[in-house]
DNA sequence: CGGGTTCATCGTTATTCAGCGATAAAAGAT
DNA sequence: ATCTTTTATCGCTGAATAACGATGAACCCG
């Protein structure tokens, strides 16, 4: 709805340039929405548990997933409508980089 | 042509997590290609020659910028191929977590 | 040759990041 | 009430980032 503006932009840009939480967020899409916890992604991951909540936490602080508390776990679940608002935001930042105007006429 | 995996990705997107970078990167883009030095860029953005020399190395090892040298200046340069490269990388990315298949048939 | 530009790089400082183990809190189970 | 599971957070270490000024190399122009 609202454009997301550069710093928003950067901000997910930065939660994306991990290997790892680009994997985490293929993780948390292959599960049942609200049924992965921290667990569940630890053991795909090959990582501590601390490490992989620091994760988790980026993406939440980003904003591209958000947190279901299930009795003593905490579940987690992309938030469809932060990728998409990201998406828009990419195609307008390359559409805006690439479609160079007349430059020749200033 | 051949996609990009994931730790492309994540260089790229770190690259660009940074509202400075965005800047920059529009700045080459509203220049005449292959007519904008370091010092243009600077002049635009308020920093130290020293940082936006940094910044745009960062866009170059990323893939993102190339250089022209022209005699005593360094002309920078989008490079659209590795733009759209990236863009597809995108759509991909967004579209592998939002299409998520019938999970519950597992 | 000598002076002026342009720029990448070096050295420094302060901040942030990535990873780990340990720990405590919360909630469920016995 | 006690034990177990789950998890976030703390403390730590090493590495990377961001910013700056200073410096030297490379190149043009007198």
């Amino acid at each position: 709805m609202n454009p997301m503006h550069d710093d928003d932009i950067a901000n997910v840009m930065r939660a994306l340039g991990h290997p790892v939480r680009l994997n985490i967020l293929r993780i948390l899409a292959a599960q049942r929405a609200g049924d992965c916890c921290c667990t569940d992604v630890t053991q795909n991951l090959s990582l501590a548990q601390s490490t992989v909540s620091q994760h988790i936490k980026v993406l939440l602080d980003a904003g591209l997933v958000e947190r279901h508390p299930k009795g003593t776990r905490n579940c987690y679940s992309l938030r469809a409508d932060r990728l998409a608002d990201f998406g828009i935001a990419c195609t307008g930042l390359f559409t805006g980089l690439t479609d160079h105007p007349v430059k020749e006429l200033a």
